[in-house]
DNA sequence: TGTTCATGTAAACGGCTATTACATAAAAGC
DNA sequence: GCTTTTATGTAATAGCCGTTTACATGAACA
């Protein structure tokens, strides 16, 4: 009595890879209905098990976006290691590079991206499990991400006028996160806005890295009317 | 108030303030809870009614949440409009203001700020009522002020070099949520991070400022290392 | 006083999470 | 090869929640 139409074919009682897609519907769900409006039970559906099923793969349902979430920050590490290149050939263009690539995962793959970061919705005193992954080492490894080309572009400055690493990345970070969480999340807040979130992004840190100190004076019109 | 043990005694049959309760409750156990894992019957129990009492004034859980995100962005663009003062006494002193009241308002209204802005994790297709809510006249006043504070500081630089208004409101905007989310939200992410959210975001601030050109030299110190 | 309307309750339905007991088949030991 | 063990599925169930419907209460008003 298995499938016809089904999303997952199952070749017999045992599904043989029911654990990833079972994540793989969560992201699809949680992207359709919401990060936290997406229900186990669909899920199950969607890979043609029962309810109870998933309960082998995972502990409960905040332990599969747990899951969600750490293998989320594994890839987004990956992905802005890849586009900081070890600021090579540039650090100012691998920097571009990194602002892009963060703003291509949250629009890749904006499920993982909403239970990575926008657990102030979904936790507090519940999610511990999503608390962790946040603190997980891919989490990290994506932050040292920021703090290498931080400290890159810190570099460039004489140490009198050096700000801590730490709060550059920081900076960094924020901003980044600022424009994806508001710009790129459908629905969320600026639609209207007629420019594109990388848009946004580079202009800003144009601005910030002008203010840092570290911009050659090449660029110096990028940052000034071009729109009026 | 004439209550006793009771967080809002009834009075009668008819409860009489049951709206506004709800909201406070709903908003009570959002910050404990998480904004999405609040119960609509919770709610109701916190405020001494049956579960069918909240559908005579919120048509759904969703327009609960709406009612809380739309009277936050009331509660939220009076603050920053107070704090922002029409840039009195200067609007550097007024702008430093208006970054410390955004934070704020995001500390002492979590759940209000986690409904009205992270709506990422709710909604997308389900959850129109919140999307409607974050292009409410409230949430634009909201975004004007940044605007006005915007334009104030522009108005210091010559012409040619103005940037647009809207592109440096939007910068403004992002630096601002990016540390409220990131930073504010327990548990997020930043918690080895020895440095208050004001911190991050003022410092920030002045850096971006710096390279808008809009900074007296006096304040030239304050971006660089102070703690190395 | 009696009627109307706003606002409450009770009871019910279906969906969800999670648990428990049981079923099935693949792997491991003999 | 046959049996045992273990991993992984199902069925049935309990409890909570959202939401609806029919009914109850009492305040406002004629």
């Amino acid at each position: 009595m298995n499938n016809s139409g089904r999303r997952w074919q199952r070749r017999s009682y045992h599904h043989g890879n029911l654990k990833e897609v079972l994540l793989e519907a969560a992201r699809k769900l949680i992207q359709e209905h919401g990060a936290f409006g997406f229900s186990l039970t669909e899920a199950a559906r969607l890979a043609g098990v029962s309810p109870a099923a998933p309960y082998r793969h995972f502990r409960d349902r905040d332990a599969l976006l747990a899951e969600i979430a750490r293998s989320g920050f594994e890839r987004f590490a990956a992905r802005l290691d890849a586009a900081w290149n070890n600021g090579i050939p540039t650090p100012l263009s691998a920097f571009e590079a990194l602002g892009r690539a963060y703003l291509t995962f949250a629009r890749e793959e904006p499920a993982s991206y909403a239970v990575m970061f926008e657990t102030g919705a979904s936790a507090e005193s519940g999610g511990e499990a999503i608390q962790a992954a946040a603190s997980s080492p891919a989490a990290e490894k994506a932050f040292n991400v920021l703090q290498q080309a931080a400290a890159a572009l810190c570099r460039q400055l004489p140490e009198t006028e050096r700000p801590p690493l730490k709060l550059v990345a920081l900076h960094i970070w924020t901003m980044s996160h600022g424009v994806a969480s508001l710009f790129i999340q459908e629905g969320s807040a600026a639609k209207k806005v007629p420019l594109s979130p990388e848009e946004v992004l580079e202009s800003e840190m144009l601005i910030y890295l002008k203010g840092l100190g570290v911009l050659p004076e090449a660029t110096d019109g990028v940052v000034s009317t071009e729109q009026a």
